[in-house]
DNA sequence: TTGTAGGCGTTATCAA
DNA sequence: TTGATAACGCCTACAA
């Protein structure tokens, strides 16, 4: 109503072109109601009105006001998604699919990244709850009491995902890395190898990865496991702790179990200056099946994970929520796969 | 008012314990705005009335409503991010600290993909603006005319990226790719390569490169310079064009211009699989240097773009601009470097 | 230091 | 088919 009479022509500071509903239907002679039924639901309103409604939104630009929207009803249409990092293939491959599934259905991805600190993860998370997203999407399992806590007062839809565990704080759609570290002791016994050896670098599900190797490997075979760590998981990496693992740890050869293709690259390019043979006098098994694996010389033997469909299914998962039902399940493992290319 | 008179005990529909600044205030004994200022700015409130609001936030595990928030103060504190693709690690690497800079400022992210259709983008950026993000950064100079009307017409700081022009929206961090295609070129010319070619994969940008390259090498040499292209860039695109290039467009060596890293390996695995050496028969640069590039065999001469630097320009004009000043500079070119390594 | 009043721009609920 | 009215939960004056 004070628009009219509003008595500063020059700078109107804030919102200088705010159009609002009340103003499109001033224009086109209905209320501001009738402009709100118009977007919401045209079947509603008459074609006429419709066409007038429709002229005075192109004339003004007007952009509807989602925030008030989302307060009056309700629903924000805003997803959030919590992950380490984005510039892991990794995280950013399920990312995809999901943020698409979850767009053909109007909503849009409140993105952050949490690093690897619980304590971090907890603060973006309430962050993310003031802005009251309509589901939430958390990476792993494992995450601070807090966190936890607010996420079931705040009563949203939440999946975790890219692990598994019996006690999700409401859906999970991941595998479980303990038996993909098992799948791969169980592969390097079957294919002969007598002794075998880890190189690990990352976050806490990819030692929880390696531990699984070394201990099922270790126990099957009755010998040690060496394991090598480190915490950039990048090319480098992978040739100093094959460097480590030889020169300080006595490794003279076997199977070298790696937390990532990345890492598992770096292994070859070691080998490969050191005049190693590969498989020869040194296997080596990646883990995620990224492009690379099929593309290195050798081909690199791998764990593969459908990250497409996990992160499809996850957007699914809480749709159905969204929806008001339960999902068909809570737990969904989407499994892994071991690829066996050359190099071991 | 009306929550003590409540009648419903069972299963109040929604939002079941949407705890207010209300409710926290009752229970602290003073008044909503009272809670209001504690949380922005506790040193106008008392230190007793202080310690009572904590706790009673403690105690009902309040989280404030940023929505409306955002609508009675008209800051979203929100920043929307539009790239082409989250996948690709030349996006999602600005990405990065582009919204590390903007979280340690208190803005979120709202993040999407819009492919590399201008209608898709129009369609991304209207549903991005009706949530009133306080500033945006869109990939790329070029827009449908309705991005630019709607955008203008907003009244919201913008910022272009990961190219250049003379006529941005707003603000713009980036360089010039026609003038990397010709980096590429003077450096063919200058080590002495007398004929050349180019693979081409993926957006406009890859196609002004390498059409730029194309143009100035052919120039200098008065050679054909035969391009052959594709749209999806992987590995094996890379080795398919380079068999189109030998096999059907009758190249038979000299420097190979790639429009980016990954198509560059594409060549390098192909050419190892025809018994072509490199450098020796073939030369190979691609683009992006990206991690692989210093890792494959032989090492992969390429443009380096400075991706983090980029994104937190970018996020500081933005900044700049919202905090009400114009920054120094409306364009910005981050340039780029070439990067020789054994492939050329 | 604290409180009251009046929006912010929608949606939900009735009534016409 | 349309409109009036009351939320939604907070922030910005202004007053005490």
């Amino acid at each position: 109503m004070s628009q009219s009479d509003d008595p500063t022509p020059i700078s109107r500071k804030r919102n200088p072109r705010g159009v609002t509903m009340e103003a499109v239907g001033r224009m086109a002679g209905v209320s501001q109601v009738t402009v709100s039924r118009a977007l919401s639901d045209p079947s509603k309103v008459s074609p006429e009105t419709m066409a007038r409604i429709r002229e005075a939104i192109a004339v003004t630009g007007f952009v509807p006001n989602a925030l008030a929207g989302a307060l009056a009803s309700r629903k924000s249409m805003m997803v959030s998604a919590l992950v380490p990092s984005i510039t892991n293939i990794v995280y950013a491959s399920m990312l995809a699919p999901f943020s698409e599934e979850l767009k053909s259905r109007g909503y849009q991805i409140l993105l952050s990244e949490t690093g690897f600190d619980p304590e971090e993860e907890a603060a973006t998370v309430e962050a993310h709850l003031s802005r009251r997203p309509d589901a939430i999407l958390l990476t792993g399992v494992h995450h601070a009491p807090r966190t936890r806590r607010m996420l079931l007062g705040a009563d949203v839809p939440v999946v975790e995902v890219w692990d598994m565990t019996e006690t999700p704080i409401d859906l999970c759609v991941g595998f479980s890395h303990a038996a993909s570290g098992r799948a791969v002791a169980d592969f390097a016994r079957e294919a002969g190898y007598r002794r075998a050896a880890g190189i690990c670098a990352g976050d806490e599900r990819a030692q929880r990865r390696l531990a699984a190797f070394a201990e099922s490997f270790g126990q099957s075979s009755g010998t040690e496991v060496p394991v090598a760590r480190t915490t950039r998981g990048n090319l480098a990496a992978g040739r100093a702790l094959l460097a480590e693992l030889i020169d300080e740890r006595g490794f003279t050869g076997g199977l070298v179990a790696c937390s990532s293709d990345v890492l598992a690259q770096g292994v070859l390019i070691e080998a490969a200056a050191r005049g190693l043979s590969v498989p020869g006098d040194l296997a080596v098994v990646g883990f995620g099946d990224q492009e690379l694996a099929a593309a290195v010389e050798p081909g690199l033997t791998t764990i593969r994970v459908n990250r497409e469909a996990l992160g499809r299914a996850a957007a699914q998962a809480l749709l159905a929520r969204i929806d008001g039902g339960n999902p068909s399940q809570d737990l969904i493992d989407v499994g892994f796969t071991l690829i066996r290319r050359a190099s071991a």
